[in-house]
DNA sequence: CTGGGTTAAACCCAG
DNA sequence: CTGGGTTAAACCCAG
């Protein structure tokens, strides 16, 4: 059957003599859908062979699946793979460490894939343009715009399924966000072809491409999760085969993204789409209302005294007042010369939308005219920064009159 | 029978020849709960008899009701006495004058009710106090506590009944804030004699008065209304006689605030508490959650020039952007010598909870001091207004710099 | 366990 | 009908 491009989810356990102790999670690759034989190849790096498993050891839960023992040689070409092309985390547990492979190289899958027909998604879907819709809303979800979409030129979200002509049956469903990609409960509504949060169409025969141009993203509230997921089960909807065991713990399922998955099956005899193709995933759609960039809307002063200390307002959009940071930066010609951090406790972020701080000093009192720095937010958990909108820091001099009057300004406010 | 110390609702629905015209909506009083005859007397002023009428007409709805006609001379003391201690709305629909009583005066009830043991409320609720919690919040939903509680010397609230000594059973149930007062859907929880929503105890023999010490409030979500007030039938507790139609209009019903009806029963013959007091309602609980008293937590800046134009943030307790201003005013020996509004339109309050505005200019520039003024949100719809913070107006001559830099400051804000 | 802030679910306004 | 702000319902943190 030759090589299956598989994926596979590891865990290191423990460091043993030099050697590092994974545990399987899971794999899955092109041939899920017709499991026969009981041995399979999993690759590290899509190309070389790494070792044998059986599916029934590899579908176990983490806790209760096989271990294989590898040495770092036999390791570190998957290692280096992931940590040049994603994103990884680890966490140290009493004197093991975990790694998670959070997001994998799907170009490389493509490499993998070496023969046959397969899905390609021409056109992702918008990332962040939606708002999912709860079911009590009873309105239309709206539709999944593309990527590439502009008011002028709307686009939706475009499969083309590749190296095949004739009659196929595209199935489009939600999945996780994260591996293993399993059913997620929220519902896929539409115009054409949308039933039981499922959307199935019949792809154009000539062009071989399908553009879902009204695709909405129904979700379920916590509650329904399992009763939602329970529906998907009944209608055999599970691109990956990973099962609904996660459907017991609702908790676990992350209900502000998803993923689309499209899978196809071709009309292998007249009348009957029995061949599927390696399911393919799109890239997070994440739901626009829990989603909120950083974002300063306004501040209460455009300068400030070099010295510091000056008390301002910064109004923001939501932020989480534990997890956000002031920060004010000279920048010139792409270089950082000079940071300092607003001063201030969570307490002094009001209601999530506005932020009291002092201003920092400057590196220097030695200033003679205004200088020019910037001032965004800062998220310290993952880097992520706001917009930055351009401010003053004033010198000292400019009249002692103006410099103590902004002192004394940050003292007696409230 | 005597006579029965009614409550009357009436509705204007025309002027005919100088007589007005008016509709019977509800009646009730003591002897609500053994009508047995067919004919009562409703008084206007807790005196004078004004009209006979079969029961069976007035308990029909607004529209289906039957209709008196009365002269001017007779319909003017209740008027009056409306007027005179209560909050009346008056709206015009085409040429009829629609006039609802929205409060009723309680003591005039007292005095219709001339003999006979009666309930009355040693000590009130207080309004504000407790949050209503939500069953599936799981938990205990605290415990009312007296309008005189304080942490040192906690009170709840507490009936006695007047004029009787005996056993005596009491039922205490949610009834809406408004006349008619109909079952609340609302449900008291709490240790003792809590069962279905209401709290049914058997009073102290001794001294006849009862303290309610762990009365809580779960509230019920819209979609729960109907269920709730068909269980609340079911146990056939319905102080006024209104019945359950409103069941059926679920948006009619404030879930914000509800009050304690208590009724009370005596014991005739031994074990048989049959005789029924007329039932007394508690002043109005409103939800803590829900109520938001105008407050200002903090501003950008304590002082801005008396010219006025320099924009400023207020951080406030959420307020409605259509309904809100910002006053400031001077105020000697508690005379205001001089208001004026900050400068601001509804989009620039930010989420509810700040405020960007200008200053207004003050009544002259020719000031030699600052000026000690306040700063104070006001909400126009019914002139509530929040505690007011000191706020300075500094003179333009304090040194031409200063002045020229707040204009300046105010211009160049973002 | 409590008080009370925050998130998720519903609702609803304005264009 | 839509986008998107606001309220009501759940959830959950910190003392």
């Amino acid at each position: 059957a030759g090589l299956c491009p598989a994926l596979c989810f590891l865990f290191t356990t423990g460091n043993q003599n030099g050697k590092i102790c994974y545990k399987i999670l899971a794999m899955y690759g092109s041939s899920v859908w017709s499991l026969q034989s009981d041995k399979y190849f999993i690759n590290s790096n899509f190309g070389k062979r790494l070792f044998k498993s059986k599916p029934s050891e590899t579908n176990k839960n983490e806790d209760n699946c096989s271990r294989r023992m590898f040495t770092s040689r036999h390791v570190n070409p998957m290692l280096r793979e992931v940590h040049n092309q994603h994103y990884i985390s680890c966490g140290h547990q009493s004197n093991c460490v975990k790694v998670e492979v959070i997001e994998t190289d799907r170009n490389k899958m493509e490499i993998g894939r070496r023969e046959g027909p397969y899905i390609k998604i021409v056109e992702q879907p918008a990332s962040k343009a939606l708002r999912f819709r709860y079911e009590c809303e009873g309105r239309s979800a709206g539709s999944i715009p593309g990527v590439n979409s502009t008011p002028e030129n709307k686009t939706y979200p475009t499969i083309q399924i590749v190296g095949y002509k004739g009659r196929a049956v595209v199935v489009v469903s939600c999945v996780t966000k994260e591996q293993p990609h399993r059913p997620h409960p929220h519902n896929l509504v539409g115009r054409d072809g949308c039933k039981k949060g499922v959307c199935t169409v019949e792809v154009h025969s000539e062009s071989m491409t399908q553009s879902f141009d009204h695709l909405g993203i129904q979700c379920v509230k916590k509650k329904d999760i399992e009763e939602a997921l329970k529906a998907r089960e009944e209608i055999r909807v599970d691109p990956f085969r990973t099962g609904f065991s996660h459907r017991s713990q609702p908790g676990s399922i992350d209900l502000n993204a998803v993923r689309l998955c499209f899978q196809a099956f071709l009309e292998e005899e007249p009348g009957k789409f029995k061949r599927a193709l390696m399911p393919v995933i799109s890239d997070i759609i994440y739901d626009k209302k829990a989603l909120c960039d950083l974002a300063i809307c306004k501040l209460s002063h455009c300068s400030a005294p070099v010295a510091g200390g000056m008390e301002m307002i910064l109004l923001c959009e939501k932020v989480a007042k534990e997890d956000i940071s002031v920060r004010l930066y000279e920048e010139r010609n792409g270089q950082v010369l000079w940071e300092g951090m607003g001063d201030f406790t969570p307490t002094q972020v009001h209601k999530q939308v506005a932020i009291t701080f002092k201003t920092p000093r400057y590196r220097t009192l030695q200033v003679e005219n205004p200088v020019q720095v910037f001032i965004q937010l800062r998220r310290p958990s993952d880097g992520e920064t706001s917009d930055s909108l351009p401010f003053q820091l004033t010198p000292l001099d400019s009249g002692a009159v103006t410099g103590e009057l902004a002192r004394k300004k940050a003292k007696h406010s409230y």
